[in-house]
RNA sequence: GGCGCGUUCGUCUAGUGGCUUAGGACGCCGCCCUCUCAAGGCGGAGAUCACGGGUUCAAAUCCCGUACGCGCUACCA
């Protein structure tokens, strides 16, 4: 038994960003460790020092901690297994490799990018398949030392035995088996002395006792090498689940170009991460019944890897929009409000001072109607300043001959009311309307044209009362001004 | 080319041999509600369950084959 508990780990290569994928990796991970009370780990695959990229891996922890997927051990929160950066552990896959190597399971390979191309190349034009000939491995012990001792770069190869069946257990997908004829001599240890994914990953789940590894369907094909580098150390060989791919409209592996795949970019448009983890979740997961509203404890208590499903899934952007308005209409009023004053600060309403208790009215009226925070802005930007002008359509349909009369009667009235609510506007109205002979449309409309330049939006007395008589009055007298 | 995985409405999916005239959700359309827009309620269009064989009294569900799609095929992860 590796462990007595369930340890997983999520193994990002600090590329730059947080993908979408990675964070539906991520949050299995963490989702399968937490259902089961075990760890959850963040270890840093950055074994490719071509592809460093500075800042990356805070980049990573910040966009992870956003998402609230919080790891037990990592870089910054030591479980005693680290260190849980690859880049400081080479003394350790030096040694797992020696081993190797003495035990005949990897032998030295000094052949040059240019020969290793050339075979490629013959190889391909023969429609074989592209493997390593192990051209190295009828090296003599003092062929090898010879070159050694003259400092030839070389790398460090798996030594694939012939004729084997390499079956991997995966959770998902059963039992899945494998030529090992058609497993590559894979390069363990590089020219620079960094090991490969194949390599690190293996030691170091080793290592920290992973019980199982959740990743990718993309590593699927490479599982064989990691079984038999189990197998060379003889150790414990954890339980595999390849996740499902996440694919573009076209079905393709989801990637840049055909829209968003950081999830910062997500977080940046404004979603909420509670959308974007049950969005996520849902995209290859579901408990086996119609729910598709989920908050992360939920999500916990209700997730099994059994329930993945084998297809790859296409991130449809419609479903996260929906998702997003329907956790937005959840979210508690106080939360809503200072992600407003968030976005008042950078908006055109920035020197305009809005109290607690009028935001909180404006979100309450708005809920319903939006599903970004920012679209409180966009869409009710009379909560926060004067109609700028007024909806031409509306005005056409909305605004008649009687209209200028019949507002001014109502701001007549509406002048005498005292500290008026919402009833209290409607009452003035309705009367109004009986003292002119109209019905009450011919005052609503152009009331609402009047106070907020748009002919849609809360119901017309929630709008007024929000703003107060003074504010409304104001607006009214600006219109008729304006409006004839 | 080789190896592997996959295939139910446009999309996410339910379905683990009879309960299925294949259910739900998003999106789309219509009606109701209504001061507008939403929300909500009701309804609609939308899947010959990739195709072909088999097994079975019975198959979307089991088996085989084919097609198509995708992934991998680096001293990248």
């Amino acid at each position: 038994m590796i462990s007595d508990i369930v340890r997983v780990r999520f193994a990002p290569s600090p590329t730059g960003y947080l993908h979408v994928g990675g964070l539906r990796t991520a949050l299995y991970n963490y989702l399968f460790a937490r259902h089961t009370s075990g760890k959850f780990i963040l270890r840093i695959e950055d074994t490719d020092r071509a592809r460093f990229v500075p800042g990356a891996v805070e980049n990573l922890i910040d966009t992870l901690r956003w998402s609230g997927l919080t790891y037990d051990e990592g870089p910054d929160k030591d479980g005693g297994f680290g260190p849980y950066i690859q880049s400081e552990r080479l003394e350790i896959y030096k040694e797992y490799t020696t081993r190797l190597i003495n035990s005949g399971k990897a032998y030295y390979c000094f052949c040059t990018p240019e020969r290793l191309k050339e075979l490629r190349e013959s190889q391909t034009e023969q429609k074989l398949q592209g493997k390593y000939d192990k051209h190295c491995l009828s090296l003599s012990a003092d062929e090898i030392q010879n070159k050694l001792n003259n400092n030839i770069p070389h790398v460090v190869r798996l030594n694939v035995p012939a004729n084997e069946i390499v079956t991997v257990h995966d959770i998902i997908r059963g039992t899945v088996e494998f030529d090992s004829n058609t497993v590559d001599d894979q390069v363990l240890l590089k020219s620079d002395g960094y090991p490969t994914y194949h390599l690190a990953n293996v030691v170091d789940d080793h290592l920290m006792k992973i019980t199982h590894v959740i990743r990718g369907e993309e590593w699927l094909p490479s599982t064989p090498k990691h079984v038999l580098l189990y197998n060379a150390f003889g150790w414990e060989i954890p339980e595999f689940a390849h996740l499902p791919l996440l694919l573009n409209p076209d079905k393709s592996k989801l990637s840049k170009r055909q829209g968003d795949v950081a999830v910062e970019d997500y977080r940046s448009k404004g979603f909420l991460k509670e959308a974007l983890v049950n969005f996520v979740a849902l995209l290859g997961w579901n408990a086996g019944d119609d729910r598709e509203f989920y908050y992360l404890d939920e999500l916990i208590s209700g997730f099994s890897l059994e329930r993945v499903n084998k297809s790859g899934a296409v991130f449809n952007i419609e479903k996260l929009n929906w998702l997003n308005f329907e956790h937005l209409r959840q979210k508690p009023v106080h939360e809503v409000i200072s992600m407003l004053r968030t976005e008042l600060k950078s908006s055109d309403f920035s020197s305009y001072e809005f109290p607690d208790n009028y935001l909180a009215q404006v979100i309450e009226s708005m809920r319903e109607r939006v599903s970004f925070v920012k679209e409180l802005l966009t869409k009710s930007p009379y909560f926060f300043q004067l109609p700028a002008g007024y909806d031409e359509a509306t005005l056409k349909k909305r605004w008649k001959e009687d209209s200028h009369l019949l507002l001014s009667k109502l701001r007549d009235n509406f002048v005498r009311l005292s500290d008026p609510t919402k009833e209290d506007f409607e009452n003035s109205l309705h009367n109004t309307a009986l003292e002119n002979n109209v019905g009450n449309g011919k005052l609503i409309h152009p009331l609402r044209l009047a106070v907020s330049g748009m002919g849609e939006g809360p119901g017309v007395f929630d709008i007024v009362a929000i703003l107060g008589k003074e504010e409304t009055i104001k607006r009214i007298d600006k219109a008729l001004s304006v409006l004839t």
